[in-house]
RNA sequence: GGGCCGUUAGCUCAACAGGUAGAGCAGCUGACUCUUAAUCAGUUGGUUCGGGGUUCGAGUCCCUGACGGCCCA
């Protein structure tokens, strides 16, 4: 049901005009004209031509785009019409088109889409304009855009009307052109690299391969309920067993927490997994693919600025083991750590809850978000983490109460986790009692038992290293966003109004 | 979930110490053939987020709810 608005005055205005528009014969929303050239490569072609050079040429084009701007004079009008990437101005003077389109000019508005064809030239300040010749309706406005000096400032507007947000901010757009660029680079890094994007199931049964809360949604015909996941991993690995030795998948998990600055309920997350190589393997792989994404949206920059702090993206980037982090970072007394009751107490101190079913591994990690990550702002991995808080990572050879794991920091936020695979079956299917037993002692976001998995791995899962990078985060990082609102195009807001 | 801040015209913002709700842009009318936040003259437009309360009088104070931002958990 439609919500009946009250119509502001321009909105009543332009309804108006519309209706008279129409009732001259003047077709609102036509679809079969035609354009030559997109507006903005008019703008990258001629850019660079001297104004003798365009009269000398006297070239034609026929573009369309939303006007921006009008400044209307008697018997001349300028107006910028604007593409998703440039603006360009056009000139209309009353002799050089006809009476009945100089006089359709004078009354369209700010909003509206129009095509224009006519000469390039320069303007007495230099500006690359059309003299324009003929000049015809595509699109009519009704809704008046936001001011054009100060724009649309108004954040909840910008994510609900992203359409608006987008229109009036170039930032804006540019940011997501960008966003599209880093996620193009990342699929032609992995497939250059012999990696097969595959697709893998939204809604499980069974929703493994992370620790979170997930939805929970029901499938009418089989009567079941269905978890949209929350991580591929599982279906990855799968494929691995199935003899597909280098396999990815970039897109959406879902995880039902609180939305903030740094979460979405939908993500999108990169995992990729790679048979015959370990996690040390995909260090040098991600710093790789980190040197990719400068060439293609830093200008090959290896410097990046992310809110005021400057980052260093150039390899090779340090490594700490995760207790060494905890003492020579988070400057935590290496005694206490060691112990269950030292890190007990130290948790407490920090005023950090501690949990029944929270073991000394888990706590660890909670002392490490508070104490570690903040500080780890130059691109730094994280490695041998315990075993207790790492339930599919392979066990360390020389120390079986740590994992082949890293974990990439870079801002002060975890930007990716890779593991060596663990794929002993029996170990396997011991992790995940363990799970089980911490969620019964009320950890909710436990693994649960995956008996296919571990049949899968029966049959025998080449040794493998995988790693999932939080896409989302990457693109804050490389466009200086501070939120990850501002890197999605319609971000999970509440509803604007109860419905009527 | 907790704390702080915010919500006023289509947009960006004012409104002292509680005393008739304003400006710029946009819109409308008119003038103007190289302007660019065009200019000049005139002009329309308000459920001050919703609901209660205090008061002679509330955008402003109090209570409550909605939505948003930041921080914390």
């Amino acid at each position: 049901m439609r919500r009946m608005e009250e119509l502001n005055i321009v909105m009543k205005e332009r309804l108006k005009k519309a209706e008279i528009f129409e009732q001259e014969g003047i077709a609102l929303y036509p679809n079969h004209y035609k354009v030559d050239h997109k507006l903005s490569d008019v703008v990258e072609k001629l850019k660079d031509r001297t104004a003798e050079e365009l009269e000398e040429a006297k070239e034609r084009f026929c573009v369309a785009g939303r006007i921006m701007a009008i400044r209307s004079f008697g018997k001349s009008i300028f107006m910028h019409l604007q593409d998703d990437r440039n603006r360009l101005q056009i000139y209309l003077q009353k002799d050089r088109v006809s009476e009945d389109q100089f006089n359709f000019a004078k009354r369209v508005d700010i909003g509206d889409i129009v095509r224009v064809k006519g000469i390039a030239f320069r303007t007495k300040t230099g500006e690359l304009t059309i003299l324009v010749e003929d000049f015809v309706l595509l699109t009519k406005n009704l809704r008046p855009l936001p001011e054009k000096f100060h724009g649309l400032k108004d954040v909840e507007t910008r994510y609900r009307q992203r359409y608006v947000d987008l229109i009036m901010n170039d930032f804006v757009r540019e940011v997501f052109r960008k966003r599209t660029k880093i996620i193009q680079t990342i699929r032609q890094f992995l497939t250059e690299r012999g990696f097969m994007e595959v697709e893998t199931p939204m809604m499980q049964i069974i929703p493994g391969g992370a620790t979170a809360k997930p939805f929970k949604t029901h499938h009418n015909a089989l009567g079941i309920d269905l978890y949209l996941r929350i991580a591929p991993e599982l279906y990855l690995k799968r494929l691995l067993v199935g003899g597909f030795e280098r396999v990815f998948e970039l897109n959406r998990n879902f995880r039902n927490e609180g939305i903030s600055t740094q979460h979405n309920p939908e993500f999108t997350m990169l995992e990729f997994y790679q048979a015959y190589a370990t996690y040390e393997d995909l260090m040098r792989l991600t710093e790789e693919l980190f040197v990719a994404l400068c060439d293609a949206v830093n200008k090959g920059n290896k410097q990046i600025i992310y809110q005021g702090e400057s980052i260093n993206l150039s390899p090779p980037w340090r490594v700490y083991q995760f207790m060494e982090s905890l003492v020579e970072i988070g400057k935590l007394p290496e005694d206490k750590i060691t112990t269950l009751d030292g890190t007990i107490e130290l948790a407490k101190s920090l005023g950090i809850p501690v949990e029944r079913y929270e073991g000394h591994g888990k706590l660890l990690t909670k002392l490490f978000d508070i104490v570690v990550e903040p500080k780890l702002i130059q691109p730094t991995f994280i490695t041998h983490y315990p075993l207790e808080v790492s339930p599919l990572s392979r066990k360390n050879d020389e120390n079986p109460d740590l994992v082949d794991r890293f974990e990439l920091f870079i801002a002060g936020r975890e930007i990716a986790n890779a593991f060596s695979e663990l794929n002993d079956p029996r170990d396997q299917r011991e992790r995940f009692i363990k799970q089980i037993e911490a969620k019964q002692a009320g950890d909710e976001e436990a693994h649960e038992m995956d008996e296919d998995y571990i049949r899968a791995l029966e049959y025998g899962m080449p040794p493998a290293a995988g790693e999932g990078i939080g896409i989302d985060r990457v693109v804050m990082l490389f466009t200086d966003m501070p939120s990850i609102r501002d890197v999605i195009l319609f971000p999970h807001l509440k509803p604007e109004k109860k419905g009527d």
